[in-house]
DNA sequence: CGGTAGGTTGACTAGGATCAACTTTGGTGG
DNA sequence: CCACCAAAGTTGATCCTAGTCAACCTACCG
């Protein structure tokens, strides 16, 4: 997938991408794509490949992260969890998404795959000295911080003031959205029941019940576990009481 | 409290720390505190005051912020409301936090004063130049944004997965934390009952019955409304199921 | 004094959690 | 190919927490 890193760049002129950049697909989305060549040719010498199986971690709740990463594959939860074990995801990354921090607080939440994952990690350590080296790098993260912010806010509205059904309808449209789709074509769920339940601080029954609930209404549609078919766009976008 | 920006400074020279921001009594808490002189000239050449009454919006919920400010005095609330009236609060800003974001995004949340308040400003649009001059300025937006971050997400815990005692327990905890004061001292609670309710997800009848539940246990006192005294904080701890 | 905003308390309700049984799906090895 | 098994999902019955609705209290202000 990748070409190996120590292969010698093209011509090795200070303004060459890296191989190994030039063949990624998430670049341009990720924090890379914001940044001159200098600064990728910098990221690009301490980041290597990772590659989580499922499951897996990459960063524990309450450890201090010595890694970050920008995923390529794959999908990653962030969640933080009670002593007693109750469990609330804090929200999902995909390719493209950065992850972790740069502060040297153990951090308050866990960061780990749902599905088979790859990703490139730097080690935390050295961001501020690139970030000193290389301001856009530094503001690629503020803007990728304040949209994270963003949503986070949105999601605290759904927790903190929306009811079962809401959260339910909210999280198909935010799926149906995510991948551009012809209407009517089935959206990939790429969540488990439980997985949702943990998303939107509710428990698998109730998810259950509620996606039962809208296929027996003919809201949607439900092919299979891992998919679903808005056949009502209007209905569910009225259940879902405009929480985009 | 402040002195006149007009006033010409001391002797003009481009390290000479301005002479309001050597006033300010909250510089070194906040943004301000972490960068060089010529950063913090700059910032005080686009800074002004400003004053909110109690109730009095900063930013609005849907609109482009056009003023990002530094809190001096006071307290001010960031939250969210549904299109139904339901609203959210997403925390609270106290003296030395920044407000505001720096993209050109519609603010998905409202900015308001709940006590007379008093604040920097400054235009949103002339920060990208700001911090391009002065990166130390992004540095420090960065660091602040990360935390907020982490905070948000204990947040997030709490709404999804905790109940109403112990949100509430969480909530007083955390006042009292913030004040430095002595173990028995009345606790000042800036909140009235319905904010606190807004702030948790919950009704005010619900706050007010697990803060009376409470005071009947003799794990609070509450002298009057608007503070609050600790008799028991083993057992507050423990109703606040390990929520710091 | 009366009015108002904020707060408390009680009775009742409802939405979602819990507990338990059962079904479906998907993978593995014989 | 099928039998078997574990994991995931569904459904039903019941319970309980917090929401709703309503009455009432209290402090403060003109």
């Amino acid at each position: 997938m990748y070409m190996d890193r120590h292969q010698p760049d093209l011509g090795a002129a200070a303004w060459t991408m890296p191989a190994r950049c030039a063949a990624c697909g998430v670049r341009m989305a990720s924090l890379c794509g914001g940044i001159p060549a200098r600064a990728l040719e910098a990221l690009n010498r301490i980041g290597r490949k990772r590659v989580l199986r499922r499951g897996e971690a990459l960063i524990w709740q309450g450890d201090v992260a010595e890694q970050v990463g920008i995923l390529h594959h794959g999908l990653v939860k962030l969640s933080a969890a009670l002593e007693d074990g109750r469990e609330q995801m804090l929200g999902l990354a995909f390719p493209a998404d950065f992850v972790g921090g740069i502060g040297e607080r153990p951090s308050s939440y866990g960061v780990t795959a749902l599905t088979e994952t790859e990703l490139c990690i730097f080690p935390r350590g050295a961001l501020p000295a690139l970030i000193e080296a290389h301001p856009e790098i530094g503001h690629a993260l503020l803007m990728r911080a304040y949209d994270e912010l963003d949503q986070l806010r949105r999601w605290m509205l759904l927790l903190g003031r929306t009811s079962a059904e809401e959260r339910v309808a909210s999280l198909l449209r935010q799926f149906a959205a995510r991948g551009t789709c012809p209407p009517g074509a089935p959206v990939s769920l790429p969540l488990t029941r439980q997985q949702m339940a943990e998303l939107l601080g509710l428990t698998i029954e109730t998810v259950s019940r509620k996606l039962t609930a809208m296929k027996r209404e003919r809201v949607i549609a439900l092919p299979d576990l891992r998919s679903f078919v808005i056949l009502d766009a209007a209905a569910l976008a009225m259940l879902a009481a405009d929480t985009p």
